[in-house]
DNA sequence: CTGTATGGTTGACGCTGTCAACCATTTGAT
DNA sequence: ATCAAATGGTTGACAGCGTCAACCATACAG
């Protein structure tokens, strides 16, 4: 297989990105949690009375955007909006015990998917290979 | 910043999948070409006289939407869709020259903003790294 | 030559996110 | 106190993408 046009690098990371993305043999994150919904769940999980606003923000959308997506994650029971009673006009998004559960049994299955993979890894080399990640990681928020 | 519920490896691969992904801060690969689109475009050019349908199941699409995606590509000039003369049901889907183009232009994007993130990193030992990351997607296919 | 399998296309649909207009609340200037 | 921005959020209309099911055309086996 002569792979041409596209150097191995970028091969490399796109095939990674592709496995473990939104299209990938998980398309879907959870049971019934797009990836941007399990994003979304995520953030909330780690903001204090989070705005519906800060949601599109973290995650590139429209506040129009946000409010659907946080409607949506509402209807499945995982979040809570509360009126602000500092400023009536802000919804504080907040995380249900539901939302806790599933976003825990996401990131098992996401970390022993992760773990299955460096196992297969050749030189065995997983402790390396999660520093890089995790450093990738890093970087990219600078 | 106390980040709970989700744990360090699984988030750090799930930001590097959004920045490279779909919905990073290039949602688009390239002016007008989408993720998929461009995955198909890829898969185009390393498949001599691709059928539709093998596109489809390459990414993982039906094969409807493997018709729709090259139809989006052709339209846009990226691809052409020949009449195989060996069987007339068959469509070879071939790369046209501004596909390659917009392929290398991509790709050279790609690559720059790999080696841009690696530079960042504080292991600078970039080779190794490439190393680890090709390794990484070489496991993601066995 | 007839029935079946296979490749591809199309119409109707559902889901997701954007845009623009909108409402409600807050805030600042007067 | 009042009124005009500014700000947070929601909603209707819309466009893009992919699925499903029905369909057409071609190939092939008996």
């Amino acid at each position: 297989m002569n792979k041409r046009k596209i150097s191995d690098l970028s091969r490399a990371l796109i095939e990674i990105v592709r496995h473990f993305g939104p299209k990938g043999p998980n398309g879907e994150c959870c049971e019934n949690l797009s990836m941007p919904e399990f994003l979304a769940l995520d953030k909330i999980a780690n903001t204090e009375d989070c705005p519906v606003q800060n949601i599109g923000q973290l995650l590139g959308f429209t506040k129009s955007g946000a409010t659907r997506i946080v409607n949506r994650l509402e209807k499945k029971g995982y979040v809570q909006k509360i009126k602000s009673f500092e400023d009536g006009r802000v919804c504080c998004v907040v995380i249900t015990p539901q939302g806790e559960n599933v976003l825990a049994s996401t990131d098992e299955r996401y970390s022993k998917e992760i773990e299955h993979l460096l196992a297969r890894m050749p030189d065995k080399n997983a402790p390396h290979m999660k520093a890089l990640l995790k450093d990738m990681a890093r970087a990219l928020r600078d």
